[in-house]
DNA sequence: GAGGCTTGTCAACTACAGCAAACAATCAAG
DNA sequence: CTTGATTGTTTGCTGTAGTTGACAAGCCTC
């Protein structure tokens, strides 16, 4: 792998760069920008070069607390620097996020902790056989 | 102001340890917190020592990257740490988290997952039956 | 043209995040 | 009791995040 590709950070941080701003005028100035986020947080926490650091990869790693502040600024999650396919969440998780919205469900899991492994397979094994009746897809969500 | 104060950060990573496990187990270490992170990463990220000197709050500027990291672990958004609707939000699901760590618990869940909710009731009754055998509370003093 | 503003980037330095390896305390087994 | 394994913490140390102060290039106005 080249360690000249620019870093999904960076490019984001670019991508704001360039497209977020007020309307009617040019994009932020790095020092424009460093001034304003370090207004809002009410102390100095990021400069000018250093941002241009991130934008064009030389630096990588910023504590949570400057990316943090800089989404706050151009007005997006933090999780948007983020690269997709580590931090945002698997499917699988996904899914256990979607089947925990069910009320009946988040019970059920809450009440089978706890439970020994012989038993939750047991419980398990009737859950699959509730499905076949009720015609649910019997395929594996397994990770 | 004193800076023995142990800092917001310190704290909830704190409460993290000592609420998110297993049930029937007492709370993760360090090491093995620092460990499964770092499986789940895939590469080395974080060690047991930072883990420790973030919780006691001796080092307080994480990168998101960690802190992301850490968040993952204990299955809670990575702004649990800094803002504080999320965190009374998320405490109030701690129990579920944990629950949720369980594997067994976690694939039983994924698999109730658009039951009926007469079925759901049935399979709940057979669990709390299995808890009585199981000796576990019946009764959740929880929420 | 020159001079005075900007702009983004680079260079040199400092501070501290984060580490490996130690440490003392604790517990279990013998 | 001793021994060994495991716990959370601490102790230097290193790497790099993040800084200040340059720099050259661009854009003005005179």
């Amino acid at each position: 792998m080249i360690d000249s590709e620019p870093g999904v950070l960076a490019q984001r941080l670019d991508h704001l760069f360039k497209t977020v701003h007020p309307k009617g005028r040019g994009p932020y100035t790095l020092r424009e920008a460093a001034r304003q986020i370090n207004e809002e947080a009410g102390k100095a926490i990021i400069s000018a070069a250093y941002l241009s650091q991130l934008r064009t990869g030389e630096k990588t790693r910023p504590s949570y607390e400057r990316l943090s502040a800089i989404a706050r600024f151009f007005g997006v999650d933090v999780t948007y620097f983020a690269d997709d396919e580590v931090a945002v969440r698997t499917d699988s998780q996904l899914a256990l996020i979607a089947a925990i919205r069910d009320s009946g469900v988040r019970e059920l899991a809450l009440r089978a902790s706890g439970l020994s492994p012989e038993t939750l397979k047991a419980i398990l094994g009737m859950v699959e056989q509730a499905r076949k009746i009720e015609g649910l897809p019997d395929d594996d969500p397994r990770q």
